[in-house]
DNA sequence: AGGTAGCTACACTGTAGGGTGTAGTAATCG
DNA sequence: CGATTACTACACCCTACAGTGTAGCTACCT
């Protein structure tokens, strides 16, 4: 006999419609807010597909902000590429990293996703515990970055003595203060505003951790 | 006739008792996982009590987000004549700053509320646009921190070319990490935890804002 | 004493929404 | 072909909760 208390296999596409829509909603509405109704109708699908998928609301939750975080760490990965890539030199430095953090800076403000998603995740931390549990949303981002400015540290572009904690500094000075004043993505900020705020945060971290003597 | 449809204006310390409950509960809950029943149990009050002094729930929520504003400002100010007054001299400056920014950390991390309101409003920004009104949170705060900068830097004790962008690193850079880590006040940290995330704030602001040559 | 205001306790309405059960349809499998 | 699977539509249950109406108690005012 077959168990029937068990979540229906079913088929990748409707899952990721599911799992799309429900972010959506999540995200604007909140998790309390958000209705599986509203899901279930965004989705183009009956709420009953999304029980028989997911088992409840909570699973659906989590599944979905689960989802759109390795989506999120492998475009970032590939931000990183694109703008800090091994071939940077010495002039590029400060065009690359402010190139870099505008990217960066630009993904979390104007795709609207991924501040929203972070938005959530503070929200609702501390009603699931288990969101904790996974690297914070940037570990591996941070290592990769934290590994770039090393390499740009041995090669005495710039004086790095902890690339974890730079990295940190580095990320907080980027998008630390168009997450402030966009409210984590609530309210849309004019590109020419993102630009000033990355490139004054570049700025500053240059300042930070430039070479003290330059040989 | 009286008109009964008015609020009543009820006994402040009663008012007051309502507030900080009903903080509590949304702090701890959320807007929409927050019962009105709730509140007033938390109160002492009857839940017919809330109502006739606040008419409904949202404006309950906005009156207690107002109330600690005010307060969390107030004790701001406090907080920074007793760090960073005027009598500061080269000698402390660093050891001033740091104080400055574990005071203000901690009151951040550990008092729980601060954090907790800024989550809040992270969360409910979208909803309750009256929110995003008021200065946001610190606009009072950073006024006061780029005059004690600006200050120090016409003593020749950093280099501050524009003390209001300096005001919000600083304080993005103090606090950045430990409400990243935190989950906005949803984890609690070590206190030396929080020492070491400050120390390296601040120190990695003197190395941005310190004078090119000493004179 | 009589009136009025502040408050509680409690009953009650209406609605939203999580979650389930099921009949019926279409496709797919054997 | 019949059986199973995936799905929708829909009716449904049950709980939580915002908000209201009201009776009754206390305390204060005059």
């Amino acid at each position: 006999m077959p168990d029937t208390s068990a979540l229906r296999q079913g088929s990748p596409a409707k899952r990721a419609a599911i799992v799309r829509a429900a972010l959506d909603v999540f995200v604007r509405e909140g998790y309390a807010r958000a209705s599986v109704d509203a899901i279930a109708q965004t989705a183009g699908v009956s709420k009953r597909t999304i029980y028989d998928y997911y088992g409840d609301k909570e699973r659906l939750f989590l599944s979905a902000v689960a989802e759109t975080q390795a989506a999120q760490t492998a475009s970032f990965q590939e931000l990183l590429d694109r703008t800090l890539g091994p071939t940077t030199r010495e002039a590029d430095l400060e065009t690359a990293l402010t190139s870099f953090g505008r990217a960066f800076a630009t993904e979390i403000a104007r795709s609207a996703e991924r501040a929203a998603v972070l938005r959530l995740m503070i929200a609702e931390a501390s009603h699931f515990p288990a969101l904790l549990q996974p690297p914070p949303e940037d570990r591996p981002v941070q290592h990769a970055l934290a590994d770039r400015l090393a390499t740009l540290g041995k090669q005495g572009l710039l004086e790095i003595p902890d690339p974890d904690e730079a990295a940190e500094f580095l990320g907080l000075l980027v998008t630390g203060r168009v997450n402030h004043r966009s409210w984590y993505g609530s309210v849309d900020l004019a590109e020419a505003e993102i630009d000033r705020l990355v490139t004054g945060g570049v700025r500053v971290f240059l300042r930070a951790y430039a070479p003290r003597s330059t040989g």
